[in-house]
DNA sequence: GTACGTGCAAAGGTTTTGCATTACA
DNA sequence: TGTAATGCAAAACCTTTGCACGTAC
């Protein structure tokens, strides 16, 4: 039923455990051939899947070339800057709500603030 | 300098204007070809490259699978229904700031807020 | 023994590009 | 006429999938 923790994965997990780069499938293949030179990119996107519908990580879609990967659960937004796609967490509490005469019986479940710039090192 | 009014840009434009749909590159060419049978995508993303790099279009990153269009280029923010991707307007300002101690130099130049739920359609 | 994970390669879907032809300004 | 756009096909890219083999419980 759990996860079964197998060598690949923990490594996996142990990349992105406090992991604040958000990167994206690729990123994280790379990092973790390294040490497991047979790591596939099914392995990857197979436990990067389980660990997203298991609530332990989030799928962004702020990036529009590729989808990138979050192992912060918390509450929180972001903040990318548009030339080098590096992607900044911002914590903050924003409570918004959709006004009223627009939401028209959409469950909204979820909240999620892009902030959109250039970062000092593409200054 | 300008955008080049080809036949074919005219669809495009017309398609466009007031489209709520946040239609997809494939949507639009869909839509287009029926008028022109010979419009090929490489028109269509070609013209939707140079509207966006004039303002005249945003390019939306909310759907994972694919980019979304939207030719209202007002400050506004969307709610998206995880089900069938279905992608509404949200009129509202705002006025987020990203905390001054968590800026770092970054320039901010554009906030995008995404709400997520589920569409009273997909109940 | 069975269910699940891995790894390779191939396939799928979206977007971009090269290039010869055509059309606009 | 010269520059830019079109259309077709191929390529590039990211992601998913099929399947044979391996591993854990």
């Amino acid at each position: 039923m759990g996860l079964k923790l197998t060598p690949q994965r923990m490594a996996i997990l142990e990349y992105l455990e406090g992991n604040t780069e958000h990167p994206s499938a690729e990123t994280v293949y790379r990092a973790v051939k390294q040490r497991f030179p047979t790591m596939s990119f099914a392995t990857v996107y197979n436990t990067l899947e389980r660990l997203r519908e298991r609530g332990g990580l989030l799928e962004l879609t702020i990036d529009p070339s590729r989808k990138r990967y979050d192992p912060n659960t918390d509450p929180h937004h972001h903040l990318i800057c548009l030339k080098c796609k590096r992607i900044v967490d911002v914590k903050a509490d924003f409570k918004l709500n959709v006004p009223e005469e627009q939401r028209k019986d959409f469950k909204v479940t979820g909240t999620h603030v892009e902030f959109y710039g250039v970062c000092p090192e593409c200054g």
